[in-house]
DNA sequence: AATTGTGAAACTTTTCACAGCA
DNA sequence: TGCTGTGAAAAGTTTCACAATT
């Protein structure tokens, strides 16, 4: 283990400002929070490693690793606790904290984000949205009055929202971000095919759908045995 | 998903063309067609290992190695010819060919998919809507009508449409990508937040907002340093 | 002089396998 | 007995460094 110490072998139970967990890992702990989450409301209360790992298609060897660089959530012989493991899994994860979003772009994609489920279930809230197009300025999505983009910096207060999305054409994304990063915001999703230049006091995360897309026409173009991992 | 015991994810494979290249080789060489074909399209003609790096902030190395697992496409003292290596690029990913897709599912998420621009230049059509509410049956969209998700194995012909994008609820994604499968569909992606079981002969993946934010509070939580890596 | 292509080294991640505990 | 937690081994991925080539 070429990782010299990343992690003392004590029992630490939150990890400090420098350890080395994979993206990996935090991916993987995410899935395991939405299943948890579905266990816990469908009543079951203990899980073990080995069927949490049937239900995500992985190693149980690959849970209890993932799970042991935080900490032991399991007893041995027993299993985990489902709810108290979701909690502590959301606490890594900064779930239990409320997160407020601004949004930037309120064409379909836009929408589509306003109206997802899944975000109050992971405290997750969009609190503000931006838009170019000056005839959109005012109108109502859900809740939420739409402000027009040039009010970015006049709006936004970065103690409150620290995350941002963008549902913004692949031209206008460097200089949102740019201004983003000025203001204080923390990370940001977006989501148009392209790369950016990331100022280095902002995590940027980008999902491209024709990356994905791309995987799949590499695979059946060269009859790939699937590969059973979907997440 | 209970496939007797607990399964070991199919890594290994066992096929005709390639060996063994990794996922991520996949998704950057992704991202190296695109940016190669922006570079084409402002006219460049020729580029290095280390410059492309430079655009895509990873090393020279990575690039060369990922381009070795397929052939020598470059110049030694020269770097690659820019359009020559997208072609080629676009090959190894299946791009050359046209790929038909049908889409289920028209609301918010499904109206931005099919206005999507990024689509057809990498040979991305999408040709077929399907959706279970009845009364937008016979709507329009774009320049295509909608069908009725119970027309769905009389109208897919799997030999025209091999892939299939889902944009609807997560209790649907099962039981469509199960109808899929016996159809002969090749290539499933969805954005639900849930996990499925996937039928052997299909190739799944999933693109999940809330595990991309979710790695960004993570990140912001834990006051981890910046990863580099952006897609 | 510049830059590729690539074995080998370095590093990271996953899996194994079992001690230890309920 | 059943299952976790974890060092150690194995497998996989990235980077180094340099001979080969234009």
């Amino acid at each position: 283990m070429a990782r010299g110490g990343y992690l003392r072998p004590v029992k630490t139970v939150k990890n400090e400002i420098d350890s080395k967990i994979s993206d990996s890992t935090i991916r993987r702990l995410s899935t395991y929070h939405r299943t948890l989450s579905i266990l816990e409301s469908t009543g079951t209360e203990t899980i073990s490693s080995r069927k949490l790992a049937e239900i995500e298609n992985i190693t149980s060897a690959q849970i209890r690793k993932d799970l042991s660089y935080f900490g032991s959530f399991g007893r041995r012989g027993l299993g985990y606790n489902v709810s108290m493991l979701k909690t502590k899994i959301g606490k890594i994860l900064g779930l239990d904290k409320k997160w407020e979003i601004i949004l930037v772009g309120s064409g379909h994609l836009g929408k589509a984000l306003m109206n997802y489920d899944e975000f109050e279930k992971k405290n997750f809230f969009i609190t503000k949205i931006f838009e170019k197009d000056p005839s959109k300025t005012g109108t109502m999505i859900g809740e939420i009055k739409v402000e027009h983009i040039d009010d970015l910096e006049k709006k936004v207060d970065p103690d409150r929202e620290s995350l941002a999305v963008l549902a913004i054409p692949p031209e206008d994304v460097q200089s949102i971000v740019d201004r983003l990063s000025k203001i204080g915001i923390k990370g940001v999703l977006y989501f148009a095919s392209r790369t950016v230049s990331v100022p280095r006091n902002l995590i940027v995360r980008n999902e491209d759908t024709t990356i994905e897309l791309e995987t799949l026409t590499y695979h059946i173009t060269n009859k790939t045995e699937r590969p059973v991992r979907t997440t």
